[in-house]
DNA sequence: TACAATATACCATAAGTATGGTATAGGTGC
DNA sequence: GCACCTATACCATACTTATGGTATATTGTA
């Protein structure tokens, strides 16, 4: 497997690039501290997998993320990081990353043997995780995916504010939701006054924030 | 902790109840070979935790489940099993289940280390999942979230509108998208007169409608 | 080269949404 | 009874979103 390192820091790339080349099926093709010249590398040979680092000066990881997925989609992202962010985690996989991985927690071991799987499989079905990061994931989507009501529940509306919350959760206008409920558009707005500080939002598509 | 076991295989059920009672903190509280009982068992004094088959003959987990976390919300559930099936993981969740093992890959001591985060954290940030099933989850999600950008394809939208329409989606204000594309809301309103005509729509709540 | 598609921008107007205020009637609980 | 919450309603104002029109620079392609 050809890997390219993207790590500013230098001791960790170089003790990276020597922990991997212990592994017979691993070569490092590529060490880069930053991902300015990701062009200049990749344009002499493709890698199969790109590790980087999250937190670098400059282009960031996640900008570099998109980048090499953008231009160069058979080359796979393993992100490196020191902060199990699942901020960070999400953006990485909206923009194509194939897998992350926590420095200290994860060893060179676990990395290979991630890369290795990314190698070998399909990118849809593995997805390398930090069991951590897995758990806090899963949280994110679990959370996402609970029923919109048990979600109302925790926000002590009225059942009045929930059926109108639900209205404009579905995207009805203000109109339609006041004949539906046979109230008028000024006492539905009385009702919204009401709710929107409830959810500590400020518009109507902010909602979608909220119940997902 | 005060567990009960809702398991029908006598031996497992047994020999779950001894490996627990070795743990100083877990006290086996209820042993019950099927689902319908509940009531009796719990009326005399509650659990912390209660550990559900899911295959079980009569009421089947999935249902005890439901039974519990309906009627007797502060116990926590934790399901067992033999099949990391998918759809049963989801479908417990979904009735509040907070945690999902496998049998023979689980050992009692994971078992228990699952019920400790579970009692002494909060259920909405631990969810003890078998990797294997965390790793099956997290991909059902993952691709739950990519229909998305496959719905938007059928509209025939060029990359800009397909980024203009995901923002306007996520319950982002004109102004937003504007700042964060860096093109003039004038622009943007262009962009928004070609946009939902394509999707046959006539306003920004409706996008709900087609996304989901 | 010329055409089509895309992206950009500005103007104007209408419709919808957000937020402030004020007010009345019905129900709950202390 | 009185305070409190909920639901109802109206007024006014500011901001956001929707839709019409017009126009220019860029890109790819027939």
């Amino acid at each position: 497997m050809l890997i390219a390192i993207i790590e500013d820091n230098n001791k960790y790339r170089d003790c990276l690039a020597i922990g991997l080349a212990a592994f017979p099926d691993c070569t490092v093709l590529h060490k880069m501290s930053n991902a300015l010249h990701i062009d200049k590398y990749f344009a002499s040979e493709l890698p199969d997998i790109a590790l980087i680092d999250i937190n670098m000066p400059g282009l960031d990881g996640v900008a570099a993320v998109k980048e090499i997925t953008e231009n160069y989609p058979t080359v796979k992202c393993v992100m490196l990081t020191v902060n199990a962010d699942l901020d960070m985690v999400l953006k990485c996989m909206q923009h194509g990353a194939s897998g992350y991985l926590i420095k200290d927690k994860d060893s060179i071991t676990k990395i290979v043997d991630s890369i290795r799987i990314l190698h070998n499989g399909n990118y849809n079905e593995e997805f390398p995780l930090n069991g951590t990061l897995a758990n806090k994931v899963l949280q994110y989507f679990l959370q996402k995916d609970k029923t919109v009501d048990a979600k109302l529940d925790a926000y002590k509306l009225t059942p009045k504010q929930k059926e109108i919350l639900l209205l404009l959760y579905n995207g009805k206008s203000y109109k339609q939701i006041a004949a539906e409920i046979n109230i008028s558009v000024d006492t539905l707005n009385t009702h919204i006054k009401a709710i929107y500080p409830k959810l500590n939002i400020k518009s109507k598509g902010e909602i979608k924030g909220i119940l997902g």
